[in-house]
DNA sequence: CTGTAATTTCAGTAAAGACTGAAACTTCAG
DNA sequence: CTGAAGTTTCAGTCTTTACTGAAATTACAG
């Protein structure tokens, strides 16, 4: 591997990380080298930046394509693939989001969803049932909330977000004036 | 293992997932019963529950410590420890949060610093430097936002998630409002 | 203190996951 | 079609991680 040091750096780096993310050695590093580099690269430029055999890099490749992580394209005259790192983070974060959920999060949904519709008899599943929901409504909360913020542009989450902790004042606000002129105080917009 | 059905399925479904979640399997079916259970459980409950031999859950258990998702408490006339799982499920996903964040995230924002306060010299790290500052810049904005969240309390944010993009429209109002006011476009509280 | 119950550590083994090179397959220019 | 370039699959090997049982350590009742 013969990477400039800044680059070499970054690489490390999401090749150790790797693990913690759920994705192997191989995998952190393809996608940082790809995240850096000004052009598309392909699987051989990729392997000899790196290191790794062709057919690791392919598994990796083929991965990352899995997570929508990259996106596949071809030069004129070359025949070979070209994979690329989107550049938009946010593009990137969105991306995340759903894949993760898709499997982090919905298995377990579904296994709860099962679970809640079942009728327990002993008191041990009576409980664990109870659980079970509180846990069920959390998650669904929290996943039909990120498919809210899913609709949002980039933009319009930035200045969310930057906002903080004032958006609550601004609900608070919103209340008191809605509550002062129709004296509706459930703060339904 | 011998625990009743829908028990069962919840502490094996756990199982399954760990090694997605960054856990592994016996760490997942060791909270996953604590979770469940409605009173604290030593170490040989869980291994006999679980079949897996004492020091397995041992290291379970520590682990599960080390993440705060499980709380060490003593019986009275039982010199064991017993542990019991937070049922609080916002209190679950803020430590949670707090604690990928620890492990999955700052070690990268830590990276990225560094690197940004290099000065390249090579072409091909002068691009990666641009790169890394705009991930830099938005796991930052992330990380601040979260941190913004962990203030509010769980009624609150709640609410906010319910609102969903609703609160998207009390911006664009307010915005309209304090524009007719005062004349101030910027959206400032 | 002493002895026993409880817990942790650790060395060895088992299981899972990553990686390679060779072979198989696919694609396309000629 | 044919064959060469490009890509993927796969069996075997290597590496890492998980798990166990025995030994060591800790905690505390008497």
């Amino acid at each position: 591997m013969n990477l400039p040091p800044l680059t070499q750096q970054f690489v490390m780096h999401f090749g150790e990380m790797g693990s913690r993310w759920g994705i192997n050695r191989t995998v952190g590093q393809i996608y940082a080298l790809l995240y850096v580099s000004s052009k598309p690269l392909n699987a051989d430029d990729v392997g000899e930046a790196l290191g790794f055999s062709r057919s690791n890099v392919s598994m990796g490749l083929k991965e990352l394509q899995s997570w929508n992580l990259v996106k596949l394209m071809h030069l004129p005259n070359d025949r070979r693939e070209y994979f690329q790192a989107p550049e938009d983070v946010w593009a990137i974060f969105r991306t995340l989001a759903n894949e993760r959920r898709k499997r982090e999060i919905d298995p377990t949904l579904s296994m709860l969803r099962d679970a809640l519709m079942e009728t327990p008899t002993e008191p041990a599943d009576i409980h664990a049932q109870e659980r079970m929901k509180l846990m069920h409504g959390f998650i669904e909360m929290m996943t039909d909330w990120l498919d809210e913020m899913q609709k949002m542009d980039s933009a319009t989450l930035a200045s969310l977000m930057k906002m903080g902790t004032n958006v609550q004042k601004l609900m608070l606000v919103k209340q008191r004036v809605q509550q002062a002129f129709t004296g509706n105080s459930h703060g339904q917009l």
